[in-house]
DNA sequence: TCAACAATAATTGTCTACAATATTAATTTT
DNA sequence: AAAATTAATATTGTAGACAATTATTGTTGA
């Protein structure tokens, strides 16, 4: 549950965490705990901290005596990543038709987070569109009020993040915002069956346009990227 | 995610996990850091890496410059975890059913953890029934084969413990192996919209069995009781 | 007797230091 | 020149110390 918490080692969490949905940081990069007690002008002890947050929701991997590296999800991870994700946002999804068939959800909220991922889509900002995707996610696991489903599912996203970072070509219309709006015309219609095709045909496609022959990428080293 | 790895810091998870499991560790009580230094012979660094695990899970809560104390659930809370519970495992036992089908599900292993429950039952160890339980819910994620999946409900799982241990009344039938016993033939029937029914009933019996009415329970502190 | 206040003790947050391990660079050997 | 070995460097794991904060105890006054 990597939280959002006033204490000073999520703000490590937060920087990493940002630095990931904004490609600054790549699967396999190694973090060492004093480069970032430099940059961040925390102890080491803090940032041990945060790392410990970070490995716990699977997002850095740390081997005994040895750096913390960002998760590089192999292709069985990926799928498992994505079908728990299938299980969590189905169930998501209808709760949020509920809500809606009870007049509680604020459909504009989501609508806005579509918009604004066209935008950037248009202007061609392909750092802040994977964030805005991934918001998109997280808002809907917030609009359902539930903090368990919300933390279950943000390190699924992150995940998924880096998974795309390692498998995703180039413009392979990975999580697209189009499919984001077809998911919510289906909640729109408060058509039950429709929306829940909606969302496992995006998860699917998500996957399936991801190559997994795809050779890994160079990775450069860590230096000094959280600004 | 609560892992299991060969960290010390985990050695301090477990220990706190299997003492709430086995209601030794009640909502509420106060863990110091140096009290499991001294009992643990770990150095407080190591206590603490293990707190921030737990606390990551909602387990532990943790205000700043105060001991850590068991989460106590509230009503609300309660409810949001059972209802992030239904989500995962009605995906959870559709997963199952799938692989029943496909014939890839060794359903015997989850009649042996009824049969356990059934003769924990019999002789009245309450705390090891609260562990068999647990561990019948996590076992079921566990045939799944996705780590994600497991790591998702675990923390759902303890807090539900701890629920029951604020709400539940002695003998109330909170998560009851008879009703596990129908879940699996359920499962057996290779029955889909049975089996969804039979999980759904049990997570909702589950959550309507707690007195949410009950006054608060006098806590004593925590003293050695990891043993 | 009880409440408010002050003094003491205990606990956490943070930093520094040092040993153990891993990584990198340099040297030697073939 | 390439591989293997050795030395040097850097990084992590752990422990300990001190300040800041909180919890507890003891005292005073009504």
């Amino acid at each position: 549950m990597i939280s959002t918490d006033s204490k000073s080692s999520d703000l490590v969490v937060q920087h990493v965490i940002r630095a990931i949905l904004s490609n600054k940081l790549n699967p396999g990069v190694k973090l060492s705990e004093i480069s970032l007690q430099e940059e961040f002008g925390f102890s080491r002890n803090v940032v041990r901290e945060g790392f410990v947050k970070l490995v716990d929701a699977g997002v850095l991997i740390h081997k005994k005596n040895q750096s913390v590296r960002v998760a590089i999800p192999s292709e069985e991870q990926t799928k498992q990543i994505f079908q728990a994700r299938r299980v969590i946002e189905n169930g998501i999804v209808q709760i949020l038709l509920d809500k809606y068939i009870d007049d509680e959800l604020d459909v504009l909220a989501i609508e806005g987070l579509i918009e604004k991922e066209k935008q950037l889509h248009i202007t061609g900002h392909n750092a802040e569109l994977t964030q805005a995707s991934c918001n998109f996610h997280l808002r809907l696991a917030e609009l359902c009020h539930n903090q368990y489903l919300v933390e279950s599912l943000r390190p699924l996203i992150l995940l998924s993040a880096l998974a795309a970072s390692v498998f995703a070509d180039k413009n392979s219309g990975f999580c697209s915002f189009q499919e984001h709006q077809d998911l919510f015309n289906a909640i729109k219609s408060k058509d039950k069956s429709k929306t829940i095709a909606a969302i496992n045909r995006h998860l699917n496609n998500c996957v399936e346009s991801l190559n997994f022959d795809l050779k890994p990428k160079e990775r450069t080293s860590y230096s000094h990227i959280f600004n």
